[in-house]
DNA sequence: ACAGCCGGTGTTATCGCTAACATCCGAAGT
DNA sequence: ACTTCGGATGTTAGCGATAACACCGGCTGT
């Protein structure tokens, strides 16, 4: 009651400057401040000079919301993604967040607890409300790539993640190259072959980890020894781990991300199984903590930059020429090595 | 050039509806349509009905760049968060949308790279410049809270992991109490003292953490060792774990964060000190993989989902009734024991 | 020297919505 | 029976920007 409100009050009396209080003080219509602003090259150097000197004298800030009003897009970029703190997806976002920013676009996060087709589909019509210029859809499942069948033509989208065989812009991490180098790198040291303990069957990135870990043993003529299926978290691992560490002949296990690794590297510490000394662990993603696992892990690493990178460019492609560009952009993965990986005694 | 357009061609065509469309079609003007729209009492049952069936008959939806032009809010809620995959401030954001998601409101996140004044500022003129409804800081260091000083009077603004002595709306987990329930864990043990492995000086959670430890062993009546800085990092944990575990009379380890510990828990591994026969160590966070370290790990755990519930709750308040209320939440952080502490021998 | 053009600027219409006021009508009060 | 009232609805006027067009003057080409 008795607090100093003066600013607030100041604030609800005097409304902020618009387009034609910028004009009035520089004695031009308000349409050649609009010039000014978007940078159009019909306008004289010295009419130029005197709109800036009134904008910044005023405090002068283009409302956003009248832009979009009268050009129907706004300067927003949508995401649809799932709402987990993975590490994979949690740095996703966080690049594409600063690339978005870094080209002058806002982006407006749609979190979904489920990746199916209804929630998605909600995630993305929330997103057409605010009239955003483009959607990115973080899909890794299929049930996520199928639900991008309902987004009508003319909106931007670009998928991450989704179906590499998918016809529509799509940026993607080549995740059977990661597997297979990772997969190479055991046999390579010579173990005769490499288990591999899966994320979550409806993931793409599983599955193309999966057919790199498969290729990599068929090129070399190893044995395919059965797939252990799990999904991204650690306890997975833990119980693979379990399982794995009771069997002599398994000397070599790829997982499919590091936190899986690490449950993987607890079982066998628990079973008495040293790693590398008596198994060799390899995992996916190089957590930032992966150095600091007992032992260092070695594993494979993704770009998340330059994925965030790739996407907001197709997708400004699209903003811009309005067609919807057929293409897909694939990021390369690179193997860490540490020393989780030894020759077989 | 060739490519079927069609759907391009016939949005460009015909636009989206607008209100008046669904006024023509449901015989009454624009005006009930958008009182049926905003939930306005006077409004005949029948007419509601029929307005409601035009709406969707059309597939009418509301332009929200209009309503904010018109009303001078979006239904938006600006986030300034450090660009930074830690595991805290990023399941802390994710909770925020979820949360903002739920009352209607999407977010926008303007990520900062360096918490100083200038980014921030940066970040909350962004926001200011799509109108938000109201804004989040998440402001874990001094020089971020300091910047809050620069935010006009009559914006909205919610601080999370702010400076705890701050007068305005603030939401905060109590790390004092988390720290001291740790410390305690450990004298209750039977240890004689805890050393502690803090994190960045200038982050609030850091001092947080730092005075709970020393009160809990004030209180006990036990010594004060000397603290040992580090950041959030595992390697910083490493390397103050390889001090520490030349050290005999270190039988117990705070550590300010579970990646550090995870790094003291390596170092103390490779130094032969167990864990925790010989060496015990508590950690804070609860990240989802603390289980599986070797051993696993007893930790404090922070429920985000509730910070990020207060948060929006103080904001929306704010929105509702324009005046800054002078409101702290804080909420209480739990110990999760498991097996990384055990007496001294 | 005169039509034609084009750079620089102003005028007007418009985007889709909400706020404020105007209008109509039937029920209630005296 | 005649105001009075208030519920249900319509009409009008913006919000603050961009788009489209109109206009004015000087420079060009022949």
């Amino acid at each position: 009651m008795s607090r100093d409100e003066g600013a607030a009050v100041e604030n609800k009396t005097s409304r902020d400057p618009a387009m034609t209080d910028v004009a009035r003080l520089a004695g031009v219509s308000h349409q050649t401040v609009s010039r000014v602003l978007n940078d159009h090259p019909n306008v004289r150097e010295q009419t130029r000079l005197r709109v800036r000197a009134a904008i910044a004298e005023l405090g002068y800030r283009p409302n956003k919301a009248a832009r979009a009003l009268v050009t129907g897009r706004s300067q927003l970029i949508g995401v649809v993604a799932q709402n987990s703190t993975l590490y994979g997806p949690a740095s996703l976002l966080a690049a594409f967040e600063e690339a978005a920013a870094g080209a002058g676009f806002a982006v407006s996060v749609g979190r979904v607890k489920e990746l199916d087709h209804a929630s998605i589909n909600r995630a993305v019509e929330r997103h057409r409300d605010e009239r955003v210029a483009g959607i990115v859809v973080i899909a890794p499942t299929a049930s996520a790539n199928d639900a991008l069948a309902d987004i009508p033509a003319g909106v931007p989208v670009v998928t991450i993640d989704g179906d590499p065989a998918r016809p529509t812009p799509l940026v993607t991490v080549d995740q059977q190259a990661g597997a297979y180098a990772a997969t190479k790198h055991l046999l390579d040291a010579g173990h005769r072959t490499v288990w591999h303990v899966s994320g979550p069957p409806n993931w793409f990135d599983s599955s193309g980890r999966v057919e790199g870990w498969r290729k990599a043993l068929e090129d070399a003529g190893a044995e395919v020894p059965p797939l252990v299926p799990a999904d991204w978290s650690a306890r997975a691992g833990y119980q693979a781990g379990q399982m794995l560490a009771r069997m002599p002949e398994v000397t070599a296990v790829f997982a499919a991300n590091d936190h899986l690794a690490l449950g993987i590297l607890r079982a066998m510490h628990e079973r008495g199984r040293r790693v590398p000394e008596d198994v060799s662990v390899v995992g996916f993603d190089d957590v930032p903590e992966a150095e600091f696992f007992i032992p260092p892990l070695t594993t494979v690493r993704q770009d998340f930059a330059a994925v965030a990178r790739e996407a907001l460019d197709l997708l400004l492609a699209q903003v811009a020429d309005g067609g919807a560009a057929d293409t897909r952009r694939t990021i390369a993965p690179a193997l860490i090595s540490r020393g989780s990986v030894a020759p077989p005694k």
